[in-house]
DNA sequence: ATTAATTTTTAGACACATCTAAATTATAAA
DNA sequence: TTTATAATTTAGATGTGTCTAAAAATTAAT
């Protein structure tokens, strides 16, 4: 039975090992948890004693088949609520995440596939995320990053990796929801920004959206 | 901002005393809580600290208006989310409690008031207790203990207060279900027994089942 | 190959919620 | 009204998750 704590940091060790394909190190995770390096060796050693990971002073971190079996459920969770609250309880997207991280931990086989099935098995979340099934498999989501496009090639918008408040509303505010077919016009080079055009409408991003944005070609 | 500790604190003491209208006491707060003595005096003390109730020393305790504000909200999320299970994922009544008990600490007002919009303002929960509003206003049951019914009486079946598995599996065996019409037939002097009568079936129950259900008359 | 800078770990502390055992207060019995 | 019993509180300890400050290991720079 783990602590809400220790499902948090097992799901972050995941995230973070999806993204950078390596072995997960002390201050990232730190920073990622907002805590303190010090906390996260803690934590990590006790992970360690209950091998969910590898663990090795100095050498970072790893899930192992265990931890990362929880990691999926956490995420299966995660993901079926967010869904849940957008398509039956009318939240935008924008909304969902803070109150999926405190869903994510209620502890209840049951319901979580009994909301599986009320939703009709979704494929992926709000945000294009896929959510992964019963047996902890997940789809592969066939996009690009933005930043791999090329000028005059478009396509559509599939999936958002940053799910600030924030950051969604921007997007909406720009039009640039799920489905939105995306063409690059321009590319700057001293600052890594695009000029891209939705709905006729053309207008700049910044790198930092542009690196938060996954299309299908 | 309260822990889930104080929170299951707070609603402990409203129950106990709707119950028994008059202050809580210490040994029994700890049984319902299943924790020990001690551990209830500390917590009174810092639930009196940041004034949620009025406590004094070997006197018992009693919520402020602060206080019963608090466990009107959370008993609202309970009884919100028993609602959502059965009715939309078709949970059991005798499987929903559990589960309650980790949603009702979920912070989120919208989400408690678009589940309050989705289920369509329920007044009462699975088990017929009344849900609180957005206000804390709950209606009030019109119903009467089984224990106050005499020979030949009749009444409809309309609110259960124990909300154990075995007990609910037991009474839907039974067929003591909500709405169901129950008939008084014979009293037991010795041990406070009934002989009741169901879909023209005729069976005993003890005075612990008697004490749990009540009826409109 | 040393030295300097960065990352990570250890040591020691604290808040929280719990426990056992002992002391205190309240209540019931003689 | 004294004594016995029961209820409640206090004292001191434990496990969890966090922190700051200091020590150790790794990595980068000279
Ligand atoms: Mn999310
Ligand atoms: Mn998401
Ligand atoms: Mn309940
Ligand atoms: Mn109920």
């Amino acid at each position: 039975m783990l602590t809400k704590s220790e499902e948090n940091y097992i799901k972050e060790i995941y995230a973070l090992e999806q993204k950078h394909k390596a072995d997960v190190n002390t201050n990232l995770l730190a920073e990622k948890i907002e805590t303190k390096a010090s906390s996260v060796t803690d934590m990590l050693k006790k992970l360690a004693k209950k091998e969910l990971l590898i663990y090795q002073k100095y050498k970072g971190v790893k899930l192992n088949s265990k931890g990362e079996k929880i990691a999926l459920s956490v995420i299966r969770k995660h993901r079926l609520w967010e869904t849940f609250l957008v398509e039956k309880l009318d939240f935008s997207w924008d909304e969902v995440h803070k109150v999926a991280e405190q869903l994510e931990h209620i502890r209840s086989e049951k319901l979580t596939n009994k909301l599986d099935v009320y939703l009709n098995f979704p494929k992926v979340d709000p945000h294009g995320n896929p959510i992964p099934d019963v047996n902890g498999k997940l789809i592969i989501i066939d996009a690009v990053c933005l930043d791999q496009f090329e000028i005059e090639e478009e396509g559509i918008f599939i999936e958002v990796k940053d799910e600030s408040e924030n950051f969604l509303k921007y997007l909406t505010k720009n039009n640039i929801v799920i489905g939105a077919k995306i063409k690059v016009l321009e590319k700057e080079e001293f600052d890594n920004s695009f000029k891209i055009e939705i709905d006729r409408k053309q207008f700049n991003i910044s790198e930092n959206v542009i690196k938060n944005l996954y299309l299908k070609k």
